[in-house]
DNA sequence: CCGACGTTTCGTCCACGGCCGAAGCGTTCG
DNA sequence: CGAACGCTTCGGCCGTGGACGAAACGTCGG
């Protein structure tokens, strides 16, 4: 019996083991997970995201950098760790949309999930029901095309968000997309993602129609950006309360 | 001092480090990257591919099955194993695009190497130098529109492909996207991907433009596919020869 | 300059999980 | 009907790696 040796030695297949083996720990996934906020967080505060010691989350941190998948900053006597890339937070996502079809997870809808329902970030944008609003207004009024999983901009589309000051870079060159769709695990629908996602994020941060919350992914709709909200993009504050 | 507890017990967090831990264990990530070619493979090929042995194998497919991430199908004394979803397969080609830009991995392109970048299957679609060419050409030809990482089917699109007999079933209802680029690892240009790719594959198969190599996810260009590919896509054999 | 704090390093323990050989079960041949 | 085959189950071995306490390092505050 002749036998043939595997492929070649298991060339990319590693590379993918490597990379999910480090967010396939429980506490570095809650790491991970904690820092698709989008915002940098230190050690101290990782550790307790993470249920784990500081040591342990030290050995954690260390390996998550040195694989790419976190910079780390220092300031001071803290040092600052965030997503080392989009590409990371994609990668995430993804693995969130696998593991919300498997096979139903333990989920108690607590006090602090309803807050995340309504509106908060995912990684650099926005998500929850003001996530899905908004990409439901944008689509609905032919500023963006929503054609299933595909998303794009129109030319109207660039002159509304222009209006809105908010600047929307020319396409082509980037390796990062203008926008694409991300799937919202408590909706089960699609909010927008990409540049002008972060964009929008961005700028409803700047402008204070919301706030982040503390110790966690939830945002907070300030009374000024129910307004907005509403005038800009037409969601009413109902649209937005609990079902 | 008062430490509060960790955000709600991980909830989300450990769903995703449970299928990153089943995707992270190397014999099993070659598993999934060998049933990335799109075929529903045998417990045995899979053992070959992953380099264990049969017990092992069988062990690693009853956990991956368990986690709905393969699907099974019993014939005769064979059991045929796939990916349960393209969900699964765009989580594990965001990882490839992870573990493609983190240090340089060991990567010496052996002979086979080259048939792959020539062209292969990716999971349901057609990737390499004939994959991202394809893409190239509907996007010239303004057939798709790629912006940086979105893509979308123009009107035109749909009559050229329709007068190819593609079949592209009409937007909307599907979760699945008509049209998605996929980040090609050997070029780290893009492809398509979603139904519009999988439609492109299937034709190219069925017509005998291309036949799979056994043993491996790339394909080989037939006499008939490379003047098929010529006169309707405009990609001249030498486009796709080695550079 | 000393104490408090945030973070990392070191050393150690221990449990989880991957691996295999042998055996069991079901299917397909001759 | 029995032998060969494909796959799974069982039992046991062993290595990897995650956990923590103690201590070292570096930074900020009084």
């Amino acid at each position: 019996m002749h036998m043939t040796s595997p492929p070649f030695p298991t060339a990319s297949a590693n590379g993918i083991a490597t990379i999910a083996a480090l967010i396939g720990d429980p506490a570095r996934a809650n790491i991970l997970s904690a820092l698709m906020g989008g915002q940098a967080l230190t050690a101290g505060e990782l550790s307790w995201h993470a249920s784990v010691g500081a040591p342990t989350t030290s050995a954690h941190l260390a390996k998550l950098s040195e694989a790419g998948l976190l910079a780390v900053e220092r300031q001071g006597r803290h040092r600052y760790y965030r997503l080392a890339s989009p590409d990371i937070a994609q990668a995430m996502e993804s693995l969130m949309a696998v593991a919300a079809v498997g096979p139903r997870r333990h989920r108690p809808p607590g006090p602090k999930d309803e807050a995340l329902r309504t509106a908060r970030t995912c990684y650099d944008h926005l998500a929850g029901r003001l996530g899905t609003k908004l990409a439901d207004t944008l689509n609905e009024r032919g500023f963006v095309i929503l054609d299933d999983g595909s998303a794009l901009v129109t030319d109207d589309g660039r002159d509304f968000l222009g209006g809105l000051g908010l600047a929307i870079p020319e396409a082509g060159g980037h390796r990062r997309p203008l926008c694409r769709v991300c799937l919202d695990w408590s909706e089960r629908r699609p909010h927008l993602a990409g540049r002008l996602g972060a964009a929008l994020l961005t700028c409803s941060l700047e402008r204070g129609w919301i706030v982040r919350i503390p110790d966690s992914r939830a945002v907070a709709i300030t009374d000024a950006g129910s307004k907005e909200f509403a005038t800009n993009f037409g969601i009413a504050p109902e649209h937005l309360a609990a079902k």
